[in-house]
DNA sequence: CGACGCTTTGACACAACTCAACAACCGTGG
DNA sequence: CCACGGTTGTTGAGTTGTGTCAAAGCGTCG
């Protein structure tokens, strides 16, 4: 039965990106199912699923990933609160990356024929999550530049610039501070590096005075210094235009 | 003036998807603008541009790729025939990425207005402009799987493994052998090297009987020892449903 | 013919990985 | 309440893959 309250997480950032009205609220309510309670560690999509959903992330952090045939992973993206997942994987029909939830978190699915159905009759929203997408993608490009040129100390401060920019776009962090149930084996199976690693960059990063993080915290102590040093442009992030 | 004749390298390309209608076939033809030439090292595309085109390459390589301050690059992609580039930019209105032509091509342009209208005139064509976009998402994914997680010979290994595949596609490959005009420059601004190790990779590669690389020529010479060594799997390439 | 771009090779340096050990933390069950 | 095992974090020592610097070989094109 599908909840028909209008604002949801994925209404409240589609709509800034184009203001939407009422009738396309309540479409974007209906195609999504009411919201599932989902358990720390547990998977939602394998690679190579096929006829599965895609989800939005209501509460909770997840990542997406995909493993090596040696046992490695590289996890591609963090979704928060308001993120669509899967999209591509519900157009190509075959999942092609796997995502996992890690901590308790809510999820609702989307039907593939629902979404459809949703973009013809509104093309408006077709635009809006097409947006959504793009953001999306040019995430990963961005992390595709992190990876492959930047050190593992760049890496590294750049990825908490965007985490902190895309939590502060949600009301999710202060300035100085938010809340980052990562822990360094997740991120070194984002960052591409190992997580003993990890632990020595977070380690020159407090030591420099920049960011420290603890207990599934992070303080931001020198921002200017964070950009300077990553060479964070966050343009991609946001819907100004 | 717009060309007319329907069998563009798109809509080859798109109708791999799903088999599109004369009208569509019609529109398609339209949106896209007369063939323009462009010189070798010609940039069509620079970061933060605004107000911009996308593209349709009807020949020729191309690159598109993020600067960095320290003035590297990372290649985000190689665009082949048939390719759309600055999709998402258009959409996005301010381009995110650069783009370079890397030989003499010819490309066409498309006026942001006219795909807004072609999307939302034919949804079908809107879909199967969505399923190319997401391919080319697809690869970005698996590019930062290589880079993240993979050593250097085994993404080497695998960035020609992909390329191959493409080019087999759009016809340019047989089973053994394609023309590639990328410099190891270039190969090592892709894969996240420098181009002297590049160097060294291509000679265990050819040391190892696996591929060699001569005079713009890419000849494979153990497809399973490739695929073996680099894990390479091709799905997110295909449009087999 | 010289100049330039690209490739190849060698010697060396260093960033990041591996292995190993231990400390801190946390939820669980006795 | 404490004891416990498992997960996560921390640190050191040694290794290795890749980067850096330097130089020479080769085609190609003007």
């Amino acid at each position: 039965m599908p909840t028909t309250h209008f604002d949801s997480v994925l209404a409240r950032k589609l709509n800034t990106f184009l203001t939407l009205t009422r009738q396309e609220l309540t479409c974007l309510a209906e195609i999504q199912s009411a919201p599932v309670k989902m358990k720390r560690g547990q998977e939602l999509v394998q690679e190579g699923q096929t006829g599965h959903k895609a989800f939005v992330l209501q509460a909770g952090w997840a990542c997406s990933y995909k493993s090596l045939s040696d046992g490695g992973r590289q996890i591609i993206s963090f979704p928060i609160a308001g993120d669509c997942v899967g999209l591509r994987s519900v157009l190509l029909r075959t999942a092609d990356h796997s995502f996992l939830a890690l901590t308790d978190a809510v999820v609702s699915t989307v039907e593939r024929s629902h979404m459809m159905r949703c973009v013809t009759e509104f093309p408006r929203l077709g635009a809006a999550l097409l947006w959504a997408a793009s953001r999306d993608e040019a995430m990963v490009v961005e992390h595709l530049v992190s990876v492959g040129r930047r050190s593992a100390i760049e890496r590294t401060a750049h990825f908490f610039m965007e985490l902190a920019e895309r939590l502060m776009l949600i009301g999710e962090a202060t300035e100085t501070e938010f809340k980052c149930p990562l822990s360094q084996f997740v991120l070194a199976d984002a960052l591409g590096l190992t997580a003993i690693h990890v632990n020595r960059v977070l380690r020159q990063l407090r030591e420099q005075g920049l960011l420290t993080v603890r207990k599934g915290r992070v303080h931001i102590q020198d921002l200017a210094g964070l950009r300077s040093l990553s060479g964070f442009q966050g343009g991609y992030l946001n819907s100004r235009r």
